[in-house]
DNA sequence: AGCAGAGCGGAACGATCCGTTCCACTGTTA
DNA sequence: TAACAGTGGAACGGATCGTTCCGCTCTGCT
């Protein structure tokens, strides 16, 4: 892997390497609080100068292109590995707990609209949503989920967990845990429920997310 | 009323009155889409001048503060008429129905951090608190709140209700309806259901939002 | 009729913030 | 030891935003 031998690397190039990854971490956990934090608050959470984020990244939106790029891949990793499982329902949940978790659903939705996305990320964004809706059919067919809820209430589900924030990450995975408990509840079929209300959400209306902000 | 005669205002000092009421629906609607907006973009949106604003309020945080604390006292008043409701469900939801469509939460909780709070605000939280238990306490007793289920886990479906949001206020409100019966429907005592994981949500463990963010 | 001033619009100001550039320095590699 | 990748952080220039201020209008009173 080295440029200049099969060794691994050592000195200054294990710093550089190492640093790739504290600063793609701090990057994370800084724009994760707040989407508009500063770059330079993301160099002195990762304990690097300026420089060695510009060294990497061509510029602010850059960065936040490969962050968001990066939480949506992991969304269709988490959901390729949830389409393993063979139970319909432990496939459906199990997956929404893992993504809750990673917190990648503020990753994609808090920071897009901040940087024109790539043709890559339209390809994966698209993948992305027929691996979902693999989803929610095999919970479907399970016969746990209830018959009126669509794709799209993901959205919702994911946005309400996102929601929930307090200072201790860990606490916050607690809460959102919880969150999500009683979400699936509801989404649970009953017999003799309430239909939900209103017309369902649909496909284009997530999609404002993504158009710039200004 | 007049500050000359017993007759309604006219003339200029109506303009004035009404510019009063402008003025706030337009922060509120302003500062709810971003609560970092500049006030500039307040008085835009209600077609005013800077001055109208400054003449009435003695700068961006007294506005601020103003606007929630009106919306604390709206989830107080609306709790108050909700207490009056015989049926102890009934109450409950109808409540949390009121409380999502009027986004309330936004107000009190997006804006909480930006100001410093006055005396009066903390006794008015108090009470809110008050209100909410007893409405939560009813449920209870109605035995369709599964038992698990603590008042501030109403804090948790406000936020979850609060974080939908797309560009059209009235397809927003629908959403969000669809999410509190999704909720909701979670919250209902089902038998056999799985217990609600984790620790559930304690009293103080919100209250972070309202100390002072720089 | 005429005047004092409340109410207002919006330009201008000053402070702050932030993305980006630049340069001096350090340890590494050849 | 020369060349240079990698780095820290000061410095710069532009943008943003809260607040002030000045000139204008229209009202209400005398």
């Amino acid at each position: 892997m080295s440029t200049t031998s099969g060794k691994t690397l050592g000195g200054r190039r294990a710093q550089a390497a190492r640093n790739d990854e504290v600063i793609l971490e701090a990057a994370r956990a800084v724009f994760l609080d707040d989407p508009k934090a500063p770059i330079a608050a993301v160099a002195e959470r990762a304990g690097v100068g300026i420089s060695a984020l510009y060294r990497r990244y061509a510029g602010k939106e850059d960065l936040l292109r490969q962050l968001c790029h990066d939480g949506l891949r992991r969304y269709v990793a988490e959901a390729e590995t949830a389409l393993d499982e063979p139970d319909d329902w432990a496939a459906f949940t199990g997956f929404l707990a893992r993504v809750v978790d990673a917190d990648v659903h503020s990753l994609t939705v808090h920071l897009a609209g901040t940087f024109t996305p790539t043709e890559e990320m339209g390809r994966d964004a698209m993948r992305a949503g027929e691996l979902a809706t693999a989803l929610v059919d095999r919970a479907h067919a399970s016969g746990r989920l209830r018959p009126d809820a669509v794709v799209h209430d993901l959205g919702l589900l994911l946005e309400a967990c996102a929601a929930v924030r307090v200072p201790d990450p860990e606490r916050t995975r607690q809460l959102r845990r919880r969150q999500l408990a009683v979400l699936l509840a509801g989404l649970s079929s009953a017999p003799g429920a309430d239909p939900l209300p209103g017309p369902p959400p649909a496909a284009g209306e997530f999609d404002w997310r993504w158009r710039r902000r200004e």
